[in-house]
Order: structure tokens, then sequence, then C-alpha cells
RNA sequence: GGCCCCUUCGUCUAUCGGCUAGGACAUCUGGUUCUCAUCCAGGCAAGAGGAGUUCGACUCUCCUAGGGGCUGCCA
């Protein structure tokens, strides 16, 4: 029989529809799954339901492809791409007219449209149960859930059927999905049966929910992957992040690796609830990957966005390019801030933070304080930040060296915060320093 | 409205009948320090409400309240 299914091996799905964007609850479906599949070394497969012609574009499929690439979300086998499909979906819906488990029916649609569908046959009595790995023992009354269609009056097929015949002829075993689709599962369900077909296992995840407990939207903030990407997080603490919106490894561990992750994942201890996301802490476990970037690949990137703030880069050794990002990395939250973070150092056009030119600049006996400095460190033999310490740890005698330091900061940077002041002026070079420091004093 | 599901600190969560309810983020205090950050030490903060079962309930049962999902010729 066609529809023998081997259950030995686990074979798990994603099955987006293509939108061009990939929503951060959407993509944590694949992740749950992909660790399920990595897990029980079974098969992860990316199925494009594609069946929306207007939206699914070669576009579109890119962009998802992209997000789980960057995400390390490896798949096995080919994309299977549901449109290729429908002949098989049609075929078995006639299956399902001969054997009395479909129906057609003249319907008028929402829209207004009146036209022949095609329905299916729901048992009108009797209990539809299903074990759900995360919600436990689910049963709803046959008759509740009414007939419902299958075959459009264009003769397209409807997202159950194609479902469902796609998940027997992958021999899906783990249904791993979102929460809003546990009430199509008893409808699925009863396709199986009719069709003779072994029902897999499933797995309803909650939604992720914005702070007042609503499904999580874009105007609740980044909600797609693409953005996540784009202002600087990395994939490994997306990763890790949204894996813990819903599953903990039972002990205090919260930073773990992949192959950590793979070995202590669990679908039964996946939550139930609804979790709210806090960007709060994606941004702390950001910061924590980011400090376990290789010094290397973080220089890469460091150079990569000051070549955006000035290109050609100017010459700078090694040395010097070492000594910046390793200031940086830890103060780093987001990759995408370190452009910012550095545009003094290469321009003069960077922008003045009119706050702390009030609160350290503005008040009497500055000016005074900069132009003795300007003299002092047009003296010093040694341009690095150890001897130019020295130097204001004299000036203020023991006392606190902030009379100094916070004035010289936005005197050089623009701002009142970044990495250290001796380190930033060693990195800024002795000319550009009496520069700025000359400049602010004079505008005072 | 009907059906299904959920409910521990502000947030993510641990607890599988013994809890002085633990951890992390956030927040606050102190230390280190030139700012920010890091790092270190510490503080604040929770079982929706009500019955029942039990020697004992956050854990089990029921009810109530609140929240969510679904109720399409969308997926």
């Amino acid at each position: 029989m066609i529809y023998s299914n081997n259950m030995t091996d686990t074979r798990v799905r994603f099955a987006p529809s293509p939108t061009g964007k990939v929503h951060i609850g959407n993509i944590r479906a694949a992740i749950y799954n992909w660790l399920y599949a990595r897990h029980t070394g079974g098969k992860f497969i990316l199925r494009v339901e594609d069946t929306d012609l207007e939206r699914s574009t070669p576009e579109a499929i890119r962009v998802l492809m992209e997000a789980m690439e960057w995400l390390g979300l490896d798949w096995d086998e080919e994309v299977f791409y549901q449109t290729k499909n429908v002949k098989r979906h049609l075929e078995v819906v006639d299956r399902l007219l001969a054997s009395g488990h479909a129906y057609k029916v003249e319907k008028t649609s929402r829209e207004g449209k009146t036209g022949i569908v095609t329905m299916f046959k729901m048992p009108k009595e009797g209990v539809i149960e299903f074990d759900d790995i995360v919600k436990g023992r689910m049963s709803k009354k046959a008759e509740d859930i009414p007939d419902f269609a299958i075959v459009r009056s264009d003769g397209s097929p409807i997202f159950h059927i194609a479902n469902v015949v796609d998940d027997i002829d992958q021999r899906i075993t783990h249904i791993i999905r979102g929460d809003d689709h546990v009430e199509n599962t008893f409808k699925h369900i009863c396709i199986f049966k009719a069709l003779g077909a072994e029902v897999p296992k499933y797995a309803h995840l909650s939604m992720i929910v914005n702070q007042q407990g609503k499904p999580y939207s874009k105007r609740d903030g980044a909600a797609f992957v693409g953005e996540f990407r784009e202002s600087g997080y990395l994939p490994e603490a997306l990763f890790n992040y949204l894996l813990l919106l819903g599953w903990n490894p039972g002990d205090e561990r919260e930073i773990l690796s992949r192959d950590e992750m793979v070995g202590l994942f669990d679908l039964a201890k996946v939550h139930v609830t609804a979790a709210k996301f806090d960007i709060k802490k994606l941004l702390w476990m950001n910061g924590e990957y980011i400090k376990k970037i290789p010094q290397e690949k973080f220089v890469e990137e460091v150079k990569r966005q000051a070549a955006m703030v000035v290109s050609p880069l100017p010459k700078r050794d090694g040395d010097w390019w070492n000594y910046l990002a390793a200031q940086l990395q830890v103060r780093t939250k987001m990759m995408g801030d370190i452009k910012e973070g550095v545009r003094y150092l290469f321009t003069d056009d960077y922008p003045v933070d009119e706050k702390a030119v009030e609160k350290r600049l503005k008040k009497p006996g500055v000016k005074e304080i900069l132009e003795d400095l300007a003299a002092r460190f047009g003296k010093v033999e040694d341009w690095s930040a150890a001897p130019l310490e020295e130097l204001v740890k004299g000036l203020s005698q023991g006392n606190g060296m902030g009379p100094w330091v916070h004035p010289i900061r936005v005197a050089v940077s623009g701002r009142g915060e970044g990495i250290g002041l001796f380190e930033m002026l060693q990195l800024l070079g002795r000319e550009k320093t009496l520069e700025r420091l000359e400049r602010a004093a004079k505008s005072l």
C-alpha cells in the first residue's frame, strides 16, 4: 500500500509559506524541529508551502533560506515544494470521494462567489484524541467539528489536504508546529485515518507574545529574522534566546553551545504556556556571545564597520586595530553599534552629544583645564595610555581624575561614554587629540 | 456565543507531594574604575482566587476569575 509508513526513523519538517519575511515565532518552530531531528539522529526536511502564488516569489524563498542558513538550520534532503505535489493532492481527493469520505457541494464564499467545492466528511460521533507531546492528551467530540473544504471551486487543493498528503508522502513522523494548528489537528487526524495512513506524533508550540500577552507582531518591535540580523544580533544569540523561550535544560545553564542544545533537547520538556518576548534578555545574551567571538573575527567586524564610516580606511597597524577591538568587544551589545562607537576615530564629522557638552564642558574653569592639558599633552614623549594616565593622575593629586577625564572625553569624542579614555587618546593620536582639545577650548 | 488550551518574582523559568519556593534578565546597593561596560559581593521581588484529597499541596481533583487559540473556498 502506498501509505505504509515506516516510523523507525524520525522525520520532521518545517513547512513555512514563503512570504518574504520570517517571523520569530515561525523560526522558533524551525529551531525546535531542527533540534529534535539532530537530537534523534533523524531528518529535518524543509517544505515550502508555496501554494499562494501571489506571495511565493523566488525572492521570498531566497529570504526564507537565507534566514535559515544564517541561523545554521541546515535541512536534509531536497527542498520539497508543495506546488509540485498538487497532482497528488487531487488524486488523493478523488480517492476520498470514491470512498465516501468526501463530497462535493455548492457553496457561497465570504466574498460572495458561488461554486462547487469538495468537502471532507467528518465523523458525526465519537471522540477524536491524540497525545500531544507538549500539551498532553487532547480530545474533542467529533460532532463539534463541522465538515470542511479541501478543494476550492477553482479546483485547487486547500491547506488541510495538501498538508496531510505531503506529510504522508514525506513520511513525517513528528509534526512540530505552532499552537494555532491544534484545532486543525483533529481534522487532519481524520484525514490520515480516512486514508489508512499512520497518524504522526504531534507537538504544538505555544506562541511568542508581547508584553500585553498578545501575539508578538511587527508592531511590537523587531519581529522578523532579517531585522535582528540587521540590527546586529548574532545568530547564535537569537537561536539560544528563542530556544530558551519555552524550553530549558532542566538545570541552571542558559548559554548553551549548539552541541549541548542538540544533546539536551527534549520535546517533552517544552512549555505549554505562551512566552513573552523580552528584548532586554536577548540583548544581554547577545553581549555574552559577542564576548565569545574570537578576537581576529571581532577585529574584522570592527574594520568592516569602520569602513562604513570612511572608505578607504586610513592606514593603521595591526596592534592598533587589536587594541581598539579589545576595548570595544567587552562593551558591545549589538554588533551594529560598533560603527557609531568608532566614528570619532576616523573622521571629524561625528555627532556631538549636547547633554554631555552641557554637563562636562560648559562649566567654569573647563576652558582653562583643556588649554592646560593641551599644553602638557604636547610635551608627552611616549604617546600611549599609561603615561597619559600618569600625567592626569599627577594633576589630580590623588583626588580622582573626574574633573579632567570627563571634559577630555567629551572634547575629543563628542560623547560622555565609550572606551577607556586613555586608550581612546592613544588610539586617536597626539595630533588629533590636541586639535580637538584646542578646538573645544576655543568654543567655550 | 461554542469548542479547546493556559495561569510560579516585572520577564524567561526550576520545582515531577516535604519549600527557609532556586537560577537568569531587568532593577537597586556596595566594591573595582576615568565614563560606559566588564568583573565581584549583596538586596528587592512570585505560586490568580476558592473548595477538596492528604500527615503534608506550588505540585493531584473540582469550581470561579483572567488570558490565549480556533470557529474561511487563509495557512
